[in-house]
DNA sequence: CATGAATGAGTCTTCATTCAT
DNA sequence: CATGAATGAAGACTCATTCAT
């Protein structure tokens, strides 16, 4: 059974993410969890502080599931696209999630949020920086700088969920993404290394 | 000389880039363009719609912009950097658009804005299909899809100008606009134009 | 007519003096003064500071009434008299500003309201200053250290308001004031100067 | 031993000398004396006579005191002056007791508080009546108004307090307490009393 | 055109107090 | 005796928006 805290934060979540942090007030979110605003604050110090728990929540979630599913793979290559594509599998499922990200961009710019969410970020980007090592020392990507480049595709990365997914739907996503995703591969290959099966 | 409306959409441009949507209020606006509060609506709608016709303000003169240097470069490898750099360099230099686009991605996704800015975001991502088309036809480019492309690459772009340029500034962002172009160029190069020159 | 700045002042002069700082509620005041709660915040930045201007309002009326009857009188005794007792009737006629006072023994301590009404106030010991060093001077009263007397007796005169008038009047403040009197300027004569007329 | 409930009084003590009634909160005490909040209402019945326990609670030692060292002293003004001199020298010690008055005046005005205290200060004001008394019995003191001196002296010994021993500390405080003594004990003195000893 | 003034709706937050366990 | 948890009432404050002058 949840926890009273994890009743608060799922609430918290479905709320934040239809109408965002200004509209969400306390009494919604407490009706929601069955308690009193008042009782929510024992929980809780703050809205703002209810706010980031809540994204930390989600986040954390989304990350164990990638990170799950990337072991199972086989070379780098692959395990790149398994990767890229979980990670936007997981946030097609998952409507809220999603919702707060697009709304609040200050997530993975670690800046006006302050870090408040660096950690978590920051095991995703490791992820990915583990998959490019791996490639370029097996031959399989070029002698790209990882460290920025594991920056930008995460970005990237976010940048296109934002777009893909925001309530818009009009333009298929899928199809885009994976146009994105050959590019990026593509951009990321040693075309010397015909003799590597992709 | 200015005029009266110019004069606010300057005054909202500069409060709603730093402060926020929300976080601005009608007054800050106001009395930096010497003016009441009231008399703002004698001028404008809505704080919402002066919100939008703020952006639009913006956004234009960056397109602007852009748009007059493409036409004087080379050949669509060219264009493309070109186009790429030269809209980079726009927002280093415009803080106040910079961060007002950092800090709403609605706006690009034409989603939740409704699409608000339709017809200012088309307009530049119809410079990058025309590069696109260009350079397929003339062998530079793999045959991508142009529209799914081209969407991706705006994308791409506007990501990353908000995790570029966010306040944080504590990693380089030349070195990864660098890489990120780089990445993005060789993703889309066809392979077997040796004979071609970049 | 009253400007609606002074109509504020002395409803909020009514309610803090019978209900005391935190009882009294904006709304009290603004209804008395046919306001909207919000509306009072068009004239005053605070509640807190409404609290202060309106003591401020309080003590000057009291301040400039006691001054006004000093001019009058004769020798320093009598003056002395004249101004004790003169303070203490302009406050028994006002019920609102001595019940602010009993209630709010920071005004006068100059310390934990970080001497907001310090310069009121300090009007108020010089009055005293001037009438104890013409004492001296002429041989009415000894040569008491002028500086800490005046205060020592200001805070009398204050204490002795609170003490006397708070709702109580079980003991008759009057005859109770009289002995005080008596005894505070029997201390202040000069023993030796019979000769001269009280 | 302390009992639990002078632990909590002791803990009371402390937080409502430093932060008064209002801010004090049942939990601050509470936490201090290593208890739950809801665990006082064991003890106690209600927050506001939880104050009034307290505030009896410092009284009492402080009356104890001086009583005590009044007995030991020697003719009439001898005994007014350690009176005053060691209550004064007891608050100086006692911080928080001092602020609880210095922020409460109603503690001994006898009447917002109804007499809550009545009996305990009624104690003080005795020893003060019982001095006068010997003093004009002995021929030290004029034929002053015994009952209403001594509530008035008792109140100027009060306000002196307040004022004295309020955070500010600016000014010297001795001094002051010294001058007021000597108008006081003046203004009580018998002027044809030449041949008696003070 | 401009403005001073007014409005009212909206929300967070605090805490004393209670009570089942 | 002790506590964790819940409650409810209360109030300050902000601002977009309006409108008579």
């Amino acid at each position: 059974m949840d926890t009273k805290k994890e009743l608060i934060l799922k609430s918290a979540l479905t709320f934040f993410a239809r109408y965002g942090y200004r509209k969400t007030t306390i009494e919604d979110i407490a009706s929601r969890a069955d308690m009193t605003p008042g009782n929510i604050y024992f929980y809780v110090k703050n809205k703002k502080s209810l706010y980031h728990e809540t994204i930390r929540y989600g986040l954390s979630g989304w990350r164990d599931y990638v990170a799950e599913k990337i072991t199972e793979s086989g070379n780098p290559v692959e395990r790149f696209k398994v990767m890229a594509v979980q990670a936007f599998e997981y946030l097609k499922n998952n409507d809220d999630l999603r919702n707060i990200i697009a709304n609040d961009p200050g997530i993975f710019t670690l800046s006006e949020e302050e870090d408040a969410f660096k950690d978590i970020n920051h095991g995703a980007i490791e992820l990915l920086q583990d998959v490019l090592r791996d490639g370029i020392a097996q031959g399989f990507f070029r002698h790209v700088d990882v460290l920025h480049s594991s920056e930008f595709l995460f970005s990237v990365y976010i940048m296109f969920i934002i777009k893909s997914y925001v309530k818009s739907g009009s333009n298929c996503p899928d199809t885009m993404f994976l146009q994105a995703l050959d590019i990026c591969i593509s951009g990321l290959l040693n075309r010397d290394a015909g003799h590597l099966k992709m």
